[in-house]
Parts: C-alpha cells; sequence; structure tokens
DNA sequence: GTGGTCTAGACCACA
DNA sequence: GTGGTCTAGACCACG
C-alpha cells in the first residue's frame, strides 16, 4: 500500500478514496476482507482513530460490510459497487466541467486539455482499462 | 455578483475560485479595479476579514495588485492572466484525469464521460466560449 | 521566550523573524515541535488569531509543517534551513550594503562601521557564534 | 529622477529615504532648491500629498527648510547634514549587525557577507566613496 | 474611502 | 488539545 496524504481534505477521506479506487479497479474484489483497523494505521501511517473514521464511513456507504471478531468486508453485491463507480464518476465529471466551463474554455479546448493529460497520465505509467 | 458558498472548502479559497473565474473567462478585465474589500463583503454577504484574506490571497499569486488607499487592481500584464488560465486548467484536467484512471476508468469511458456532461451543462444553460 | 515588538513593522512578521532566528542560530532544532499557537499568543502576549498568520506563513515558505491534531514542527531538511539561513543574510547585507552605498559611504567606512559596531554589540553581551 | 517604491512601507517615508541619499552623497548640495511638490509628484508619479508629507518630514527634522513662496531648500548647515549621514549610518549598522548576530552568525560570516556584498554591488556598477 | 492589522470570542474537524 | 476558519468590531496609516 503506497497513499501519501495532501492537506486539502481531511486524511479520512483520502484514505475513503483510496479503498474506493482500489475497489473500482478492481484490486480489491467484492467479498474481499479488508485489512484490520491497526494493520491499515500502521501501513498508511496514521492514527487507528483515523482509519476507523474511514471505515465506518464506507460501511455506512453499503460498500463495507463489518463482521464481528472476523473484520471488515468489502460488499458480495456488484450492484453496488457498480453503482459507487458511476456515481463517483458522475461526480467527478460534473465538478470537472463545471469548473472548466465557468473558467471560460470552451468544449474543444476541454476535450482537447483531457486527450492530453490521458497521454501524459500514459507516460507517467499509470494504468487503466 | 452572485457566489454561493459551500462547505468543500474555506469560503475565502471559494471567493478566490470565483475571481479566478471571472478574470479567466474575461468578465473581468487587466487593469480593472476589483471592488472594495467592504464592497465585496457586504455583495457576498462574509465578513470584511474574510474577503481581505482573499485578496491578499490573490496578491501573493501575482494576479492583484493592492495599491494604498486606491483599491485593488487585476494585474495589467497578461501573460499572467494567460499563465493563470492554463495553470487552472492543468490542475483541473490533470486532478480528474489521475482521479479516474485510478478509478479504472478507460480514455474511452473518460471522453464519452466528458462529452455527456459537457452537454448536460449546455442544457442546465451554462454558456462558455 | 523573550519577544518585544515595535511599530515597524506587523506583528505577525516580527513573531516569524524571532522564530526564524530561533532556527536560524540553532535554538529551536530540525523537526522540533514549535509550542502550540495558542501558547504562543499566551507567552508573546498577542492573540490567538495574530500567532494564526505567523504560522500560516511560516509554512507558506515550507519552513514549518503543520500537522493536524499534533502540532506544528519546523521542517526536518536541513537544506531547507541552510537555505533559509543563506537567504536572510543575504537579503539583509544587501540591502543594507545597497543603502549605505546610496548614502555615499565608502567601502572601507562602511567595514569600519560595521567592526565598530560589532564590537559595540559584544559589549552590551549580545552573543553570536 | 528614478525612484521605485515597494509595499515595505509607507511612500513618504521611501521618498525621504531618496532625498536623504540625494543629500548624503553629495547630488544635491546645501541650500539647494528641491523641485516643487507638484513637480516632484509628477516625476515620481504618486500624490501630491504624499510628496507634501514627505517634505513636511524632512522640515520637521531640519533638514530642508521651506520658504514663503520661495520652494523648499536644503539647510545650509553643513553640521546638520554631516549628523544626518552618520545617524543614517548608526541606524542602519546597528539594525543589521543585530540581526544577523541574533541569526547566529559569527564576525567572520558577517565581515565575509559584506565584502562578498560590495563586490556584488560593484559588479552591477553602484558607485560610491 | 482604501487596504491592512489586531483583538476577542466562537466554532469546527482532526488526532 | 491542535490547527484552521469565521465573525464582529475596532483602529491605523495612506492617498
Amino acid at each position: 500500500m503506497k497513499v501519501t496524504f495532501d492537506n486539502s481534505k481531511p486524511i479520512y477521506l483520502q484514505l475513503m478514496d483510496y479503498f474506493y479506487q482500489q475497489i473500482c479497479n478492481g484490486t480489491i474484489n467484492p467479498g474481499q476482507k479488508l485489512p484490520s483497523v491497526r494493520e491499515t494505521a500502521v501501513e498508511a501511517g496514521v492514527n487507528p482513530n483515523t482509519v476507523q473514521r474511514t471505515y465506518a464511513e464506507m460501511e455506512r456507504s453499503g460498500i463495507v460490510v463489518a463482521k464481528r471478531g472476523q473484520g471488515s468486508f468489502v460488499t458480495e453485491d456488484g450492484a453496488i459497487i457498480k453503482q459507487l463507480r458511476e456515481t463517483i464518476a458522475e461526480q467527478y465529471v460534473t465538478t470537472f466541467v463545471v469548473y472548466m466551463i465557468n473558467n471560460g474554455f470552451s468544449d474543444e479546448e476541454i476535450m482537447a486539455q483531457v486527450q492530453i493529460a490521458l497521454k501524459k497520465a500514459k507516460e507517467r505509467g499509470e494504468e487503466n482499462g
């Protein structure tokens, strides 16, 4: 696990983003057990309370299910995960597009910029698909 | 002026975003005088101190120049403003693309989503150009 | 902590000068925790908001790192601190020399004056090393 | 006249510094007439009120004498000017030395830095003597 | 009137 | 307890 945190938003939310990404891109599969709170805390170098909050948040969203004495598991319900993926996408896309439009960028400029950014990401070696 | 604030980030930063948008999309021109701190405070419905912080932040970025006893002015240097626009764009685009890739979206999916979002924005009546 | 403020510049900047001096002369070491905002406020006899501003300024300069809920720490990067020391020195020296030259002092006069001032400082008991 | 102003201190004080320098380095001689307030205001690109304040300040110090209907003149008293020069020097030197010592610089470092700065100033073409 | 600083006091999220 | 934001209200120097 390699996560880095910035000051733009709370660590517990950044950690949540991280797990959601792992789930959405298939690194963590439905039904899979998440590392324990303590384990994650050590690996991420943050306070266990913070991790606890992340897990609680994910459980509230229905993405994660805590089983007494066994640990926390990603939901086995594929539909929920699929919806999570769609919700995240729509949210990000909308925010991004509105921002760009407000800053006076035309449709063509926006599309071009995205293309360029995708290409650059490829060059940096980030994988998707 | 119609600005609304949410809880996602500090008011003074949202206000900065607002002014930067006005500058980037040409609503506010290079060299133009900004409304006074107090004036903006009244219009935005926030405390003058908060506006002051926004103005200070913009001055630190070199976008705004404060002249004692005269007011605050957008820099006359078009190059700086052009760079602001580019920086904002690159920042938003990169963040967005990286997020999407990390969540496992393919290039095609990303482009398609952006197209859809642009179309929806048009329908909501947001203009760009 | 013994800090006194004059009217030559804002308190929050004088407080910054004070901390930078402590860091440059080794009184405060890299990685060390600074007193909390409130604590410093009490000791310096100023409002917490003013101290907050000082800390924010130092963080923007990269000299201080604020960790949520834990406190503010001097950067562990010795190179940054070394550069701070050099920057401060160069800035002061250059300003001073330019002023003196503009006022028509010769190199010899300047050097002599500095020597005298150093001697006087010693007599007043100010230490350096 | 080429004066530039920064935001570090009031314009009227920076303008005063400028005139004092001209007087101390012999560009403006004892008894010489200063340009009128309006004239200076135009050349320096500042408000006449600001220049007025500068002149008033210099008159208060005894360096400048205003003669009704004739204008403002530098004092003919060489002793006053000599003292002005000494006062300025001592003030700058002392402030500078104290700052450097507080930042942990040794006598040798300080002297060396001054030598370097003098050399650099020469290279930039600033004249003294 | 303008920007800028400061205080007092409150509130919040985070660890 | 820690950093950070915000309000309310005041004051100041500058132009």
